[in-house]
DNA sequence: ATAGGTTCCGTACCATAGTACGGAATCAAG
DNA sequence: CTTGATTCCGTACTATGGTACGGAACCTAT
């Protein structure tokens, strides 16, 4: 049984996130065992879910609901929810690529230090 | 000349949109031919660099940097920020990619609509 | 010349995802 | 049993990137 700190810790994030997870019913806040609430596996368990949930883009209401989801019968809706940002991150994959394709053009502009007229704002033109 | 609602849609973005740009002083504000400021197609290039800009992940901090530098000598220093960027893209998207494949396996557990046990949870352990 | 649409400007407000603060209670170590 | 760290809780503040509001001035078409 962990203490607050000590769930944070093993979040890898700050005692307030934890406190602002379960005020947002990301995280559940536990009984207390006389003054301090007690944590468990489980509680790690979800705080490190919602870290790689984050990593794929869910947002916290998103993942909200997907805790919900997981201890519901709905995994369809789980299912779909994970899909669609599937296919989200696929547009932003194909963009953060295009916009590296930009990138290279602006530094090949400016790769010449002395030239004279290096056109920042022309480095995205197609 | 352009009218700030003209300049807008022709960037894309509202007209409070540019407003906002020219008080973080990413668009300047010309002087006023009578009671209304006009713009012209240097203000339109500037827009949409801004948005390219922003697409490649830059704050809009670091665009007014670069703005600022694309009518300078340092040069150097706008290749240095394009390279950095690009660093960061190579991560972001390596981290995207992670996160769809963890998708993927979400997908897969909620396949089944039916089956009972579906733990969202373990969606994202390696 | 008057109605309706724009512009101007300051200020206020929004969502997202936290982070900080302050005082009281509680816990752990010496 | 006192000192120092931690917890608890509410509230406030932060950063980022906008979006909205309200009144006055201005511009355009009928």
């Amino acid at each position: 049984m962990l203490t607050i700190g000590k769930l944070a810790q093993a979040g890898g994030v700050g005692v307030e996130t934890v406190r602002f997870y379960q005020r947002r019913n990301l995280l559940g806040t536990p009984s207390r065992d006389g003054g301090i609430r007690r944590y468990d596996t489980e509680d790690v368990r979800r705080l490190l879910f919602i870290r790689k949930a984050q990593q794929a883009g869910f947002t916290l209401e998103e993942i909200r609901e997907l805790v919900a989801l997981d201890s519901g019968h709905d995994h369809h809706r789980a299912r779909e929810m994970a899909e669609k940002r599937m296919a989200k991150l696929d547009e932003q994959i194909a963009e953060l690529q295009r916009a590296k394709q930009s990138l290279k053009r602006l530094a090949a502009q400016c790769a010449t230090g002395k030239s004279k007229s290096c056109p920042i704002l022309d480095a995205f033109e197609v």
